[in-house]
DNA sequence: TAGGCCATCTGGTCCT
DNA sequence: AGGACCAGATGGCCTA
């Protein structure tokens, strides 16, 4: 589910501690917020074996006569000066925590950025953001391993397995799609664009399956490869039956490739140029359970590429120039669109 | 108001 | 012993 941008934290000790200033320190106070518990609960901490065995019980233990007497090894009772290194202790592990958090929301963030659809103002969801991740980088997978370019309808299909109805709409609508044209009819069972079993749902198409559950296809064993490696490598490096695909488009000389944050599939008109197969009207004709369509103005307020209820003009068939920017995107996005937008439309 | 998403706290486990 | 990692619990915010 795609969400808007809000405050980045939630509560008043959340601000106060887990501000960008803050971040690096440890002064969170113990007992803040969710989880908090009574001081009672921590006096009795079964995790206390410091040595403070001389010093002045302050708490007794009400031992109820009716209680059993407990197994294993007897509980210290917990000292004051326990209990503030036990403070100290729990407050420096929560800073941790929150640390080790932060840099995985940031980790999570700098995924955002680099999958479909990156939007300042409507962010992906954690989960949301690592499945689209997923089929991003198996759908680059696909293209590298067959060495063909795929028609934007199955892409974006790939892209959208398994998604939230919301997100599927968001990237369709940073495609520049209506989802209606891309999303069969959907079962609880099968994901809305998978063809039917055996059959493929375009021609030319690539179906997407779980990379883990097909034994024909290839786990991409590709690391950590940013897509638009894609497009940038060295002339010379073996790529097989891809080779003629870059060629054409841009191979370059330049060592190694800072890749821009945004990545080229979010923008729109990416998939502007496609050349497509041709596709029975019917196959876009078709009523789809969505409560959402991509009608007038489309998601994020772009102008509506398909008319209501009129015939598709094939989004292959725009031109870049018709196209706005989602989020506006800099010359170097704009170039890397370029790159993709030849790569297919050379294909 | 229910449900989704999130941040945070917490205690347990494992590792160095 | 201390840190990293993990999962459960909790409560806040937001939206349908």
């Amino acid at each position: 589910m795609t969400r808007s941008v809000r405050e980045e934290h939630t509560s008043v000790e959340s601000d106060e501690l887990c501000s960008p200033a803050n971040r690096e320190t440890d002064g969170a106070g113990i007992g803040v917020g969710a989880g908090e518990e009574e001081d009672d609960d921590l006096l009795h901490h079964p995790e206390e074996d410091e040595d403070d065995d001389d010093e002045e019980d302050e708490e007794e233990e009400e031992d109820g006569e009716n209680k059993p007497k407990r197994r294993g090894p007897k509980k210290k009772k917990m000292t004051k000066a326990r209990l503030q290194r036990f403070k100290i202790r729990r407050m420096k592990a929560n800073a941790r925590e929150r640390n080790r958090m932060h840099g995985l929301n940031d980790a999570l963030e700098s995924l955002r950025k680099v999958v479909p659809c990156y939007s300042k103002t409507q962010k992906l969801s954690k989960i949301e953001t690592l499945r689209l991740a997923k089929n991003y980088i198996w759908a680059l997978s696909e293209i590298l391993r067959s060495g063909k370019a795929p028609d934007l309808m199955s892409f974006v299909q790939a892209l959208c397995k398994g998604l939230s109805q919301p997100t599927t709409n968001l990237v369709a609508g940073c495609l520049q799609l209506n989802p209606r044209t891309f999303l069969p009819e959907q079962t609880p069972d099968m994901p809305p664009h998978l063809p039917p079993a055996g059959a493929a749902a375009y021609p030319g198409h690539f179906s997407y399956q779980s990379p883990g559950l097909t034994a024909g296809l290839p786990s991409p064993p590709y690391g950590t490869m940013d897509p638009s490696h894609i497009f940038h490598q060295v002339k010379g490096q073996p790529y097989g039956s891809l080779e003629p695909f870059f060629d054409g488009v841009l191979v370059s000389d330049a060592p190694a490739f800072d890749p821009p944050l945004s990545p080229p599939l979010s923008i729109n008109g990416n998939f502007s140029s496609f050349k497509h197969e041709p596709v029975p009207a019917s196959e876009y004709d078709k009523s789809f359970s969505f409560g959402v369509h991509y009608g007038a103005g489309g998601a994020g307020g772009h102008p509506p590429i398909y008319g209501s209820g009129g015939p598709n003009p094939r989004c292959g068939e725009l031109q870049v120039e018709q196209l706005m920017g989602f989020d506006g995107h800099s010359h170097h996005e704009r170039l890397m669109n370029a790159q993709l937008n030849a790569i297919f439309h050379d294909s």
